[in-house]
RNA sequence: GGAGGGGUUCCCGAGUGGUCAAAGGGAACAGACUGUAAAUCUGUCGGCGGACGCCUUCGGAGGUUCAAAUCCUCCCCCCUCCA
């Protein structure tokens, strides 16, 4: 019998179960596998804002998002490498994900400046000027020391014409390659993935992966959605790249969405998702649960002595009830932000977890409908 | 007892003749939020009707005026200081 039992090197996707586009598989990184498809909570400044590590732990988060641009210009990349990487500043051992800033080229457009070889942005925090070059987002996510980089990319804002479209599709396709040619395959166990562009057009999105699969990325993400488009046209583009995307990697769609939206995804064949909804949404009293949206802030919840979900098994509630939830939002306590956090992200954990489940059970379009009825009453 | 200040729409608080249903803030009510410049932002907030308008409202009662939250008289209440 052979007595080592290798772990596949970083990067190795293997996909266990399909139910028509939708995937389960497993992404092996330098910090653990991750089943998909999955969802992952967003920690721009290293914190999934108002949990801790063991909350992550508690719903069983797989992985996290960290964000570059906000890491580099607080507290500063190297400050963090000479603590051993994000992980270990952080004490969250499990994978991590980062942005590279391309979004806050979208975010922050009023606060930067696009040129052919990269983004000059100004500072949120004090004006200063920062260029980041493709090469100088992956070497701070090298810095940083998370299981998969983003390549710099512009996220296009809705509307661009197709020209404009076009013009950036080149720029993010050049910039893909000299990250890639910055930081070769395997090198440190973390692995990268190219970021498809077009806005809305097919030919573009087309374009934008016939070049970038020709990079030898990990995976490939879709980019440049839910930027102020219609559902109808978010739809169209999701539905349409998402089977077409290299069917041995994982497909990454990036920002998006609401539970319905995140059920689309894996109908059309993505792995992996990243959104704020639920961590801001919690923040601001808006809730998901089993029965539709819950907004808590609502008079209807005052005296309400039943669970926000009661199908959900989170601490929030397992333990409190709307009215005292509904107070602690109107009372603007911290323990609101915290328990309404748990509560959304137990929720797409679950959601995530469900959908996985079904594709392997081969049920997953009940799967998805049963959602798709409470979710268009309640969106 | 004397001197002064004050009572404004749920609360605090602007407003000292018309452009005032009355600034601003809070509360309340509702909505938004999609690779986080977000514990943020937006709307409503006397009543009835589309806009436009009409009605009721600025401690109480009376008065002056074309017109009063704003001026006058009396009354009620509150606060500060002096006796």
């Amino acid at each position: 019998m052979n007595a080592s039992i290798s772990t596949p090197a970083p990067g190795t996707f293997t996909i266990h179960g399909t139910d028509g586009e939708s995937r389960a598989g497993e992404l092996v990184t330098a910090h653990g596998v991750i089943e998909t498809p999955i969802f992952m909570p967003v920690g721009t400044q290293g914190t999934v804002k108002s949990l801790s590590p063991q909350d992550l732990h508690d719903f069983r988060a797989q992985i996290i998002l960290g964000n570059t641009y906000h890491l580099y210009i607080r507290p500063g990349d190297e400050m963090i490498a000479r603590r051993g990487g994000l992980h270990k500043f952080m004490n969250w051992d499990g994978p991590i994900l980062t942005d590279s800033g391309g979004f806050q080229v979208f975010s922050l457009s009023a606060l930067r400046k696009l040129s052919a070889d990269g983004v000059e942005f100004s500072s949120h925090l004090d004006g200063s000027k920062h260029f980041f070059s493709p090469e100088k987002a992956i070497s701070i996510q090298n810095n940083l020391g998370s299981d998969i980089m983003m390549v710099l990319d512009e996220c296009v804002p809705y509307g661009a014409d197709y020209d404009y479209t076009n013009k950036s599709l080149a720029t993010t396709t050049a910039w893909a390659k000299r990250c890639r040619e910055y930081h070769a395959p395997g090198t440190n166990g973390q692995l990268m993935f190219g970021i498809v562009q077009g806005g809305f057009d097919k030919d573009l999105r087309e374009k934008s992966m016939a070049q970038l699969t020709e990079i030898p990325f990990e995976g490939f993400a879709l980019g440049g959605l839910s930027v102020g488009e219609s559902k109808p046209e978010m739809m169209d583009i999701l539905y349409h790249c998402g089977p077409i995307m290299p069917a041995a990697k994982p497909r990454y769609l990036m920002g998006v969405g609401t539970p319905m939206d995140i059920l689309n995804g894996i109908n059309a064949g993505i792995d992996m998702f990243d959104c704020v909804l639920p961590t801001r949404n919690a923040r601001n009293g808006t809730l998901f649960t089993s029965q539709g949206k819950v907004n808590i802030k609502r008079a209807e919840y005052e005296e309400d002595d039943s669970p926000l979900d009661p199908n959900c098994s989170c601490y929030t509630c397992r333990t409190f009830t709307k009215a005292y939830l509904r107070h602690l939002y109107k009372a603007g306590e911290i323990l609101s932000y915290r328990l309404n956090t748990l509560h959304n992200l137990t929720f797409y954990l679950d959601l995530v977890r469900g959908a996985r489940k079904a594709i392997l059970a081969g049920t997953f379009q009940d799967y998805k409908a049963k959602f798709e009825e409470i979710y268009e009453k309640k969106p």
